[in-house]
RNA sequence: UCCUCUGUAGCUCAGUCGGUAGAGCAGUUGGCUGUUAACCAAUUGGUCGUAGGUUCGAGUCCUACCGGGGGAGCCA
């Protein structure tokens, strides 16, 4: 084979058109070269690409899992989907097909199947063309007794408990390609911007990171840990020291920022807090872009730049995905996305919008006063009732912020930023940070911290020190954002929670 | 951790004033039709989360515990 297909027609190469001009020409005796050489790529095998073919007649071959079977009385209708795309597609056997009897029982919900047929015009509405069988083979049979999925409507509590079969249903499927889609975006925006990649630790010995409960990392044997007049001896474990894993990538990003300018991390998260909410996950994803040389005015205009970027990308590449979300999960969903890609988010000081929630003559469960932290019932008041889209807080008052945020001129609020954003509140916090060495070291004194603690990230400012910012986005709470779910166990694959921790 | 709602058939739920358990879907059987989460008919299926208590009698009222949802806090 070289790589014709039946049809004629040039085969696909499905990441050549990402590339530049450039790249595809310096391709040729490379990555084209190997692709020349395969029969069928795995794109070329998915149903996605076949429902795009016409019904010509040509020869195609279905694998994928049974969605549902309708029974006539010459032919049978089997929908046959494999997660390439939540539309599945149509193979029609007739009654007069060879083992009719024997194979058509055992074509239920759930089974997997190998189908080998012609692809030809439909004579039903609602699909062009369809598959007529020359050859069926059930790879897996799904007793119709005991298999847990119905064709009807499940509620999504039920399906945490069949974590390992939900991806085959709409709503799985379409979350986890777009969830797919985002992160291939991720990478991509940072990439076309000048971001370079870092892979922070997971494991880490600083317990400075502050960013909330961590849980620990031992190699010690629990029924006997060594212990010094009572006292666990950490010399004695795994590193030699107390060992954790990462709450954020942020003050190692600092430090490969302060050297390659602008670099991004994207990757897993932990936190032992005990939340139980909707919105957080004892292990999460996070991208925390960390840039030198630049001011808080700069990280605001990443971070929206950033959002637009993603929600644009989404409408443009998950149009199937987007419509089931926006018919079945979230009405107008796409349209308030449009909306926000599209317009500019609002952006107001923190002490502004204390006046702002006070002047408003909403009656709050928490009165607002400047120096509280925003409730949650305030950031929703502010990004759906005020601005009715995102908006970007900033300039808090020093005393609710991390120690590493940049204090500004009037002494009492610093250069932090969070951008609110309607129906979930937070989804980035971040700020420019101190690059001062003394008033970094004052603030660490000031908050009771240990500066022996903090010596590398102090010598940071004492080396060539430069301003620079960043923020921290939760990748999951950007997918709810994007999908309108409601849960973000429901947006992950494997959600780890407090007392959770199945499959 | 706190507040709140909830737990009834495989799934989604109803169950009145405390009187002894029901629907839709799924499954099974039959019928019908180029069907579109097909349709029609029949039918199987429940120790009402668990343990106590009140009562002649508890799915229903009370107590405790367990599970799940929503909200709050913490945060992304």
């Amino acid at each position: 084979m070289n790589g014709r297909r039946e049809d004629g027609k040039s085969p696909v190469f499905p990441f050549l058109p990402f590339m530049g001009k450039g790249a595809q020409r310096a391709d040729r005796g490379g990555v084209y070269e190997i692709y020349k050489k395969r029969d069928k790529t795995m794109k070329e095998k998915t149903i996605k690409h076949i429902l795009t073919l016409e019904g010509d007649g040509r020869e195609v071959l279905v694998e994928g899992w049974i969605r549902t079977r309708r029974d006539s009385k010459e032919v049978s209708f089997i929908a046959v989907n494999d997660g390439s795309t939540m539309n599945s597609i149509q193979v029609v056997l007739e009654r007069t097909f060879p083992g009719y009897d024997e194979i058509n029982p055992r074509l239920v919900n759930g089974a997997s199947v190998s189908i080998k047929g012609k692809l030809v015009p439909s004579l039903g509405k609602e699909q062009s063309a369809e598959v007529s069988p020359l050859e069926i083979k059930i790879l897996g049979d799904a007793s119709p007794e005991e298999y847990p999925l119905q064709k009807k409507r499940h509620s999504f509590e039920f399906l945490r408990e069949i974590a390992h079969l939900r991806p085959r249903t709409n709503t799985f499927g379409s979350v986890m390609r777009v969830r797919n889609a985002m992160s291939f975006a991720i990478h991509k925006y940072f990439n076309d911007n000048g971001f370079v990649y870092v892979h922070t630790p997971i494991i880490t010995g600083s317990d400075c990171e502050g960013a909330g409960e961590m849980f620990h990392v031992t190699n010690f044997d629990l029924n006997n840990i060594p212990r010094v007049e009572g006292k666990i001896d950490y010399t004695k474990d795994f590193f030699g020291k107390e060992a954790s894993l990462t709450v954020s990538g942020q003050l190692n990003a600092e430090i490969y920022a302060l050297a390659l300018k602008n670099v991004y991390t994207f990757g897993p998260t932990f936190r032992a807090e005990k939340s139980n909410t909707s919105r957080h996950l004892a292990e999460f994803w996070m991208i925390e872009p960390e840039m030198a040389f630049c001011d808080i005015t700069g990280n605001m205009d990443t971070a929206e730049h950033f959002i637009k970027y993603i929600l644009r990308y989404v409408l443009d590449n998950c149009a199937d995905d987007m419509n089931f979300f926006n018919s079945m999960i979230e009405k107008g969903i796409i349209e308030n996305l449009e909306h926000i890609a599209a317009s500019e988010f609002g952006r107001i000081t923190y002490t502004d919008a204390v006046n702002e929630l006070k002047k408003s003559g909403q009656k709050f469960e928490f009165p607002v006063e400047w120096g509280i932290d925003l409730q949650s019932e305030h950031e929703k008041f502010l990004t759906q009732e005020v601005y009715k889209k995102p908006v970007i807080v900033t300039d808090y008052p020093k005393d609710i912020k991390a120690f590493y945020m940049k204090l500004n001129d009037d002494g009492k609020t610093v250069r932090a930023m969070d951008v609110l954003v309607p129906r979930l509140g937070e989804i980035i916090g971040g700020s420019e940070r101190e690059n001062d060495y003394n008033k970094l070291l004052g603030r660490i004194n000031d908050m009771g911290l240990n500066e022996k603690d903090y010596w590398w990230y102090l010598e940071l400012r004492k080396y060539g020190s430069a301003p620079h910012s960043g923020f921290g986005l939760g990748f999951e709470r950007l997918i709810q954002f994007v999908t309108g779910m409601q849960n973000i166990r429901d947006v992950i694959p494997f959600p780890r929670c407090v007392d959770t921790l199945d499959f």
